[in-house]
DNA sequence: AGTTAGATTGAGTTTTTCTACACCAAAATA
DNA sequence: TATTTTGGTGTAGAAAAACTCAATCTAACT
């Protein structure tokens, strides 16, 4: 029966934060890559919080962490806890301000396919003000101050999620490259440009072609598919593009076709709102607007 | 439809939890108090959150501070989740150490009430390590690492609360102080020791005897109960007493009661529950000792 | 007019949090 | 077997956040 230490404090709200994202992600790098820190932040917080609750709570491995049974208990109550917070934040942004909106989507989509449509969407809500951002990875929207987001998954949807289209893949090029290509076969003798992000598309559409030869997978990897699309447009090669993010180069004939075949990818553009988002007046206009369904 | 900018950030979380305790308990300097921290840290977390939502949360007045209408929406959102995270903590704790248990309660009765019970306690449950902390006021038992508060109140019981005893006071004194007092009205000639926490039980115990001389108030007030008693018992004046505080006392002769009257107050002394406690195990003998009703 | 309660302010300090970078150990790859 | 990759750790230093202190303000009580 010790008598009369001072009070006890809590832990840092911080740890608890960095603990429930290791746990639910079930890695630390990946709980610092959503809490927009460096893993060794994680580290750390994991390490303060298992100091003051003088337990361990991860088993570590060369390979990765693991929580322990005990710890695996309580992951529940913690993300229970943060999800409210996240709902509570969202609920003051949307009193602050109901016709701020904040998209995030990847930076091509946020180049080749938005604009247009939220063009579209300022004149008929001039209202709405609608800011993007631009993310490699889809963001949780439960708990980052952000109203919508725009990714490509396979994953099946969810209630908050709404399918915008699905991913169709084909070969790009300038005209005066299209001419040297008749056979699947030329284009061994054609840089074949990609993106990153998609770097086996090239493979995923020459393995749907009928005749495939090997044409294997060489080429220049682009990280950002702005730049690919770029050397493309300048005749630098053949581009495997997406349907949704090159259709006005071909409207335009800058870029063609040089094969007829089209991938339809199991890939969707998936739209998903957060919680505040999911009951919110503007989402059918905003529905309307990016499912080209308006009119 | 601005174009993105960095990934935006949400508030701070101990910004979001002082509001929450500015907001429930309507005052800086009562959330500065729950979260120990001085008012002005209290009004800095206010004011980056307020820039954070760049709006207003409370309207200032040179009385306190009230929240504004829009806020006042919120508090409840924001409310649930600092409990859940205290839910989270306590099943954390609780994990960890189920049978450290943490008391929190009035110096006075840490001192002359609890350890005979404590004592008891141990030995009935030697595995049981309940340590004391001595608080002025009840802490929060959902937000803070505590299982149990001991307090006065006159408030109606809540559902984890448990009513131990009821709070009775007379006046004590040594024998030889007790010699000089045979009416009440002797009592003008010596000096009148209380504690400020309790500082008009003095008032209470003498406007309930019939014959009431305007008494008055004067003496000594000291800070602590036990300087109060310490200085009864070298005879240093008559102290209003409370019960439970000095049965011992009483019992070894060492004060004495001068008066008969005793005055039932309305005040009770409460055993309060966290969450986590409410459903232990251990409670059932923890109750039984407490309200000595062991065996 | 003087006092008081409660909040604010700004400077200075302490604590927390983060990054950078070197390092480590399995596992995967070659 | 050697090499690379993946994911975590440790430490030092820097940056940011949080806090205190003491002075100050304002309207409401005495």
């Amino acid at each position: 029966m010790p008598v009369s230490p001072p009070r006890p404090k809590g832990p840092h709200l911080n740890a608890l934060r960095a603990f429930e994202a290791a746990a639910r992600l079930g890695s630390f790098s990946a709980a610092a890559e959503e809490l927009s820190v460096t893993p060794g932040a994680i580290t750390q917080h994991i390490k303060t919080l298992e100091a003051w609750a003088e337990t361990p709570l991860f088993v570590r491995s060369a390979r990765g962490v693991a929580l322990t049974p005990m710890a695996e208990t309580l992951v529940p109550e913690f993300t229970r806890a943060f999800d409210q917070l996240g709902l509570a934040v969202h609920a003051l942004r949307e009193q602050v301000a109901p016709n701020k909106i904040k998209l995030a989507t990847l930076p091509s989509l946020a180049q080749y396919w938005l604009p247009a449509r939220l063009g579209k969407l300022r004149q008929i809500a001039p209202d709405l003000q609608v800011s993007v951002i631009a993310l490699e990875e889809p963001p949780n929207l439960v708990r980052e101050p952000i109203d919508m987001s725009l990714f490509f998954t396979s994953d099946p949807l969810g209630p908050n999620d709404i399918e915008v289209l699905r991913d169709r893949i084909f070969p790009i090029c300038t005209p005066d490259v299209a001419a040297r290509l008749t056979r699947l076969e030329d284009l061994r003798n054609e840089t074949l440009l990609r993106d990153s992000t998609w770097s086996n598309d090239w493979e995923h559409w020459l393995s749907a072609q009928t005749d495939l030869g090997g044409i294997a997978s060489g080429g220049t990897e682009h990280s950002l598919f702005a730049v690919a699309l770029e050397e493309a447009r300048h005749g630098g090669g053949v581009l495997m593009a997406h349907e949704a993010l090159v259709q006005r180069f071909l409207d335009s004939g800058e870029l063609v076709r040089p094969f007829a075949g089209i991938v339809d990818l199991p890939r969707k553009l998936v739209l998903h709102l957060s919680p505040k988002m999911a009951r919110s007046d503007q989402l059918a206009l905003i529905k309307d607007v990016l499912l080209d369904t308006v009119q």
